[in-house]
DNA sequence: GCATAATGTGAGCAAATACTTGCATCTGGC
DNA sequence: GCCAGATGCAAGTATTTGCTCACATTATGC
């Protein structure tokens, strides 16, 4: 018994052998539909096509279409997670500007390293319920921030890092959508409003 | 004949007497159920059934519920746009905090008139087709902020406001997503972000 | 080898949805 | 008053979509 009632959003993925490599195909398929068509065009049937799997297969381990979004979401934020925390444990102590580098190339690295599907997922995650894994993630992510304003002296350190995360996440996301893939001007531009936005003497 | 071909996006609403009043019932119905319900809640039946009027009617003016949606999308530009160039028209001149704070004002009171209006028609615009004339919108609306920078001697000034009004948008959009609706605390952050972007001293 | 459980299959169902069509009703100019 | 065109109606169609179910295939412990 490995978890497996409330057919609702939580999915129900018990493995043994091959099963894995049929939820991993239809994960990966739902994530490129997702990149190169949309989510309108994310229908359980094309799944399980794309993912060279049968519809029967797709039900036994998603309960649900949302199911496998959900899935693709919590898997997205776990690496974004991941990377902050890694990225701002080898910079902590190395001073502000050092800390934001950090973390921005963090952040751009995660957008730029699929643009498309990036942004589905997080359109996807504002209508999903959202479960509390992701939602633990999503908090984890703003406390790293949080603990970087601190660790250098910066006060109502909650607050900011609301705003900041708001201010990268927007200009990351416009420039993505208009094309943009330069990462090294992408890193001046984020580093130029979040020092801005922190009143740094700026570069 | 005033415009009725090309059955796409476009919409023929010919108007004549009470189908003036057919017309924005659809169009208020639409933008209620888009507020209160979400973007996948939109069916044209509902639409119909919330305005008071017959599919039938419905199809009569909008070919499609796409074109209903691209409607309310230029509606909401075009005032967005109106309201952007009458404050930066009446702040021209004052400095450049002066007339950042007279846009930013215009923004905000755009974001939380309606806030999930606002989101859900910002998200919507995204996968429709864009029709010319919303496009000259929003380049208008970006011409402002230009012509703002420009005033005050800022150079390069189109990639400046392409990142401010991304910076602003994150901004807004994470403030109201999140419940917030208190003007005056959102126009001091908006403030402090732009400005600092821009390199001012700052308040 | 074989019984048993795990996994895979895909035709098909019920509901939803965008949209059409044929007809009824209203309205304004004469 | 009357009629031609504008407007309104809603049952109905064709398609799509999420999902089920009854059965086939494969793997594994013994």
């Amino acid at each position: 018994m490995t978890a497996k009632n409330t057919p609702i959003n939580p999915r129900k993925t018990p493995r043994q052998a091959r099963s894995r490599a049929t939820c991993d195909a239809i994960l990966e398929a739902a994530a490129r539909i997702l990149e190169r068509q949309g989510d309108e065009a994310l229908t359980t049937n094309l799944v399980a096509e794309v993912a060279g799997v049968s519809i029967g297969s797709l039900y036994q381990y998603y309960p649900t279409k949302e199911a496998i979004m959900a899935e693709l979401v919590r898997a997205m934020r776990q690496q974004m997670h991941d990377d902050m925390a890694a990225a701002a444990r080898a910079a902590a102590g190395s001073g502000l500007e050092q800390e934001v580098d950090a973390l921005v190339a963090a952040t751009l690295r995660h957008h730029l390293r699929n643009p498309s599907l990036a942004h589905a997922l997080e359109v996807a995650e504002e209508r999903l319920p959202l479960d509390a894994e992701t939602a633990a993630l999503k908090q984890g992510m703003a406390k790293v921030v949080v603990g970087t304003l601190e660790r250098n002296g910066i006060v109502d350190a909650p607050a900011i890092a609301f705003d900041l995360i708001a201010i990268g996440h927007g200009l990351a996301d416009a420039a993505t959508s208009a094309g943009e893939r330069d990462f090294d001007c992408l890193q001046r531009r984020m580093r130029r409003a979040i020092l801005g936005y922190l009143g740094s003497p700026q570069v």
